[in-house]
DNA sequence: AAATGAAATTGAATCGATTCAATAATAAAA
DNA sequence: TTTTATTATTGAATCGATTCAATTTCATTT
């Protein structure tokens, strides 16, 4: 059946595969004392541990995770979750950060990864429950999603292990945060400290609590310099390079004047760049232009851009150490986590770094 | 123990787990009826099926994917390997692609999705073993890596499912692959085409596939251009913006006059770009530039970057439906595939779309 | 030498499904 | 009605580990 499956073999296979039973034959013990021997445990004579290992290594044991789950009710997997948005979030570069930030610690403590995207609305509710009840993983990591998202509510709040990437309302859960709102806070005065009176908000879908921490953030950064809060410059997109084209050429055909632009991401001011630079608008002599994110390509556009730094790989990473801290009872030092981001200054607000 | 498995619970979870038993139970028959029925098997008289199926869903059973693989022997996940090369493949935009067509794949068959990346170098050998051996996934999709890897060669040729993302000198494995040597000779007979007579080639590692294709097909495309190869005009670096950057001061630093460039990725190209606006040195006008793969960003530089466009989900997606076509033992059309690439004009090179 | 206690080991039960071989129920043919 | 097929269902075995409770071994104390 399974084509070719030991067509060269892989070394040590012998004929058919290896359990815990030819070891424990081999090095004449019982498979429970296989069992605690490889497991470490003190129970366990040093003498026979050695045996047994060897046995283990002389017929290149290696353990059927899938047996051992099952008893053991742990599969050493986490799930990272990613909800299904319009705007699939696959397509934003600082995922790729996220994930690296997240397997180097998997990798450290030996877990594994699995990666669920959520199909199609239908039955979505149904493909949540089966992640969390079929056992397949410990834990998930879940990124932030619309706040509309039922699924994600249940999801949090089931009980289950989640590290949630964002803002809940809930004490109890855990949480990797940005900060959002002092990161945005800190764009828009840079912009405003530079004399820009008229700021654009490219703004990002406001179902998601990131994209209304940073409008908060940027109408308290007018505000704290005697700016007067302009609806018609707040325009709400999708996080896409298309979007923030599309958001200055809007603004272009309703006519209305700024000198300064706030994207709620890179992708959204990468994309007012070049809409800008088609409509021959300098920047930043004319126009000063913020992003948030830091991707990678942001000082590979130009003018480079200025913009908000985001620890991507970092959350990562401490969303994985505290999932793995709730799965191995370890202490978990604290429910939520922020970490702050950081004004990067390049060349297109035409601002100098302090 | 696990914190607060329960707090809240989930819909439907009562008192413990809802077990095939259970079902059985209300359902008034034995295990082996709801499995066969739930199954779809056409054994089980309809009138039972659905009798079961009622019960199943009132009491919201959800089947236990570990004990279901233990017996069955099949896991339902696939995992997307990433050998542990220096330049670190997640840090590269097209894996997100790559990754994008693979998980759309996976949805529409309801499989999971595994990332395994390996740990450093030592006990990688193990890492391996353990990935084919410890029965957690069906089969894998192996990202191309270095030749000399003797790891991957064990891997590949285990006889264990996999396909490879790239060239394998062995007929029986399965491939997804690009035309690498055409794409690279497109690349560079389009600059001679533009007149370019010294044109630089910025390579990737040359020990993987990837990079030697390249290397061949620019070679063949200035030999059919009657231009003579000159090998102070090729650099190996390591596909990396800072090394595309690095490669253009090194060749100023040698003295070396060029009027074309031709990058073995888009991340060299974007840096070898900025090197050269940092030089003052004008592109298109006193050199064109090409790069390959035409990541998201491609069109987002200025000048824009000519590239050799790769359908990275594409591949994705074929790697995906090859393999779940060998464990589903479905046809396999063709063991090696190799998708075409497509040269996209834009401004780096100063060239007509023809 | 017997009794006691601690340490090491065993063998069976268990996890939750699938699947095999045996049996029961039903329908068709003799 | 009995026999033969055919269809449905069952119950137990199985997958490969972990883990519980019981037992054996060994060292120590009386």
């Amino acid at each position: 059946m399974s084509n070719a499956a030991s067509r060269i073999g892989v070394q040590g296979m012998g004929k058919g595969k290896v359990t815990i039973k030819d070891v424990a034959k081999v090095a004449g013990v019982s498979t429970g004392t296989v069992s605690y021997a490889l497991a470490g445990d003190p129970r366990i004579n040093e003498k026979t541990r050695k045996l047994v290992e060897e046995a283990a290594h002389k017929l290149n044991y290696i353990p059927n995770e899938v047996g051992r789950s099952l008893r053991s009710r742990k599969t050493e997997t986490i799930a990272f979750v990613i909800p299904n948005t319009s705007s699939h979030v696959f397509s934003h570069p600082y995922f790729l950060k996220l994930l690296e930030g997240i397997t180097e610690v998997l990798e450290e403590y030996s877990y594994n990864l699995q990666i669920s995207t959520t199909p199609s609305e239908k039955e979505e509710a149904k493909a949540y429950d089966k992640i969390l009840r079929s056992n397949r993983v410990d834990g998930i990591i879940l990124s932030s999603a619309s706040l509309k998202d039922r699924n994600i509510l249940r999801m949090v709040e089931s009980g289950f292990p989640v590290v949630y990437l964002g803002k809940w309302h809930h004490e109890e859960v855990l949480t990797v945060e940005r900060d959002d709102f002092r990161g945005a806070y800190e764009a828009a005065s840079h912009l405003a400290g530079l004399g820009r009176r008229r700021i654009v908000h490219i703004s990002g879908p406001l179902d998601h609590q990131e994209s209304v921490d940073r409008l908060e953030g940027y109408k308290q950064a007018l505000s704290d310099h005697q700016i007067l809060y302009d609806a018609s410059l707040v325009v709400e997109k999708d996080f896409s390079r298309e979007a923030g084209a599309a958001a200055v050429e809007e603004l272009r055909a309703a006519n209305v004047r700024y000198d300064g632009i706030f994207a709620g991401n890179d992708l959204m001011a990468i994309g007012a760049l070049k809409q800008l630079k088609r409509m021959n608008i300098a920047v930043p002599e004319e126009v000063s232009v913020v992003g948030f994110d830091d991707i990678d390509m942001a000082d590979a556009v130009t003018p480079e851009l200025t913009t908000v730094h985001q620890p991507m790989r970092e959350i990562g990473r401490m969303a994985a150490e505290k999932l793995l801290a709730v799965l191995q009872d370890r202490e978990v030092p604290e429910k939520r986590s922020i970490v702050s981001t950081r004004l990067i200054i390049r060349e297109s607000c035409g601002g100098q770094p302090q």
